[in-house]
DNA sequence: TTCACAATACCCTAATCAGGGGATTAGACC
DNA sequence: GGTCTAATCCCCTGATTAGGGTATTGTGAA
């Protein structure tokens, strides 16, 4: 069975040209090749396609928008990114909204069809460039400025961000309410807050717990 | 000027095949081979490498934690983690511990080399399935379930968790402190927690705000 | 037209937290 | 031995929060 295709791109010389391209492919069907993604919505539920093939600049609603609308509908479709852009912003934001794979333009030639083969099999195809910006992202989350708290702060700040109260967070370090409240203290003064919720924010966001 | 490389990996037999497999390339420098990390601060101070070959299963500390040290001390040294584990505890705590690819094993003979290149060009060599798993775990992060809040309890919500009073927050949504204190009920009730800290910790991990 | 529900507001009581004290003990460092 | 700090504990007061009500208005669906 082949494999059900839509195309968005509002270039017209570049969809024209991916149009020939993927109907080189016997095992893939393009059912539909659009300027914009206004119409998203009910493009995918009259052709219900595998694949979509998306640009993210486009007029109108841009192809971010338009995955993380596609993605809510149907899940299961997968969506490739073709685009020009390779700033962290945009590649981010695509993956996020529900992208299944990434593919710089300068790359369609070469490797359209092998991403599409590695869509297809459960894979995320990327271009090396957007692969490395991923992993920074998720390694810049996990990054770990102490703000000198000591290890029993820590034990407490990790039980309150629980949602304990003082007197669990007590039972759960085995030492007095009071104790735990002296260390709060400690925490509100190193991390510069003044209250349960901002220290738990500050300590989730940070990377502390 | 040749890539100077480490390679820890315990299982001998492997060990050999790929300091001959390393040895075949002249632009790599093998510097040396250990059966385990516990001594990695030491091995990387001795020989300075450009690239560390990891294996995540070894006697003593395991290859991720390794990699954390050694990305601390020496943050410019690539470490491409090679391993059998596909799953997706050990994939994505190497990358947050700052490994900059990540190659199954079954894939070293076919494709170390193009990854040690990959990584020395600044990118991020992956498996199929790895990237896979990234990119989900990127997904599942910005997965918006929203427990049926309303956009004013959302506010409210995004309120609490910088850390804002109850007053403050009557004050930021322009609202009486008791109307704060209703939303905030019925935040909990959705959310199903019972104080601030919960709500504020079960926000941010969900992705709410 | 009901019915449901979001958004607003008010009241009450018990529990909890914030911010200010002070104090002891055990280790680490010089 | 003196100094410092982490970790422990205690007390007090005023402010805030939790959990339980009730009530009005407007909107949109049944």
């Amino acid at each position: 069975m082949s494999t059900k295709v839509l195309l968005y791109e509002d270039n017209d010389l570049l969809k024209e040209s991916i149009v020939s391209l993927v109907k080189l492919n016997e095992d893939m069907e393009l059912l539909g090749a659009f300027g914009h993604a206004n119409d998203v919505e009910e493009d995918v539920k009259a052709h219900m396609p595998d694949l979509i093939l998306m640009d993210i600049e486009m007029p109108g609603r841009s192809g971010i928008e338009a995955t993380k609308i596609v993605k809510q509908l149907y899940p299961s479709t997968l969506i490739l990114i073709l685009t020009v852009f390779d700033d962290s912003e945009n590649i981010l934001n695509a993956i996020k909204a529900g992208a299944s794979g990434y593919l710089l333009k300068k790359f369609i030639s070469t490797r359209l069809f092998s991403a599409v083969e590695e869509l297809l099999e459960g894979g995320a195809p990327m271009s090396p460039t957007v692969a490395k910006l991923v992993i920074q992202s998720m390694q810049r989350t996990s990054q770990v400025v102490n703000y000198g708290l000591t290890e029993r702060e820590k034990d407490v700040l990790l039980s309150l961000s629980k949602g304990n109260s003082f007197k669990l967070i007590a039972a759960d370090c085995k030492i007095s309410i009071d104790t735990v409240r002296t260390h709060i203290k400690h925490i509100y003064e190193k991390l510069q807050v003044h209250c349960q919720t901002e220290a738990v924010s500050k300590a989730i966001n940070e990377g502390l717990v």
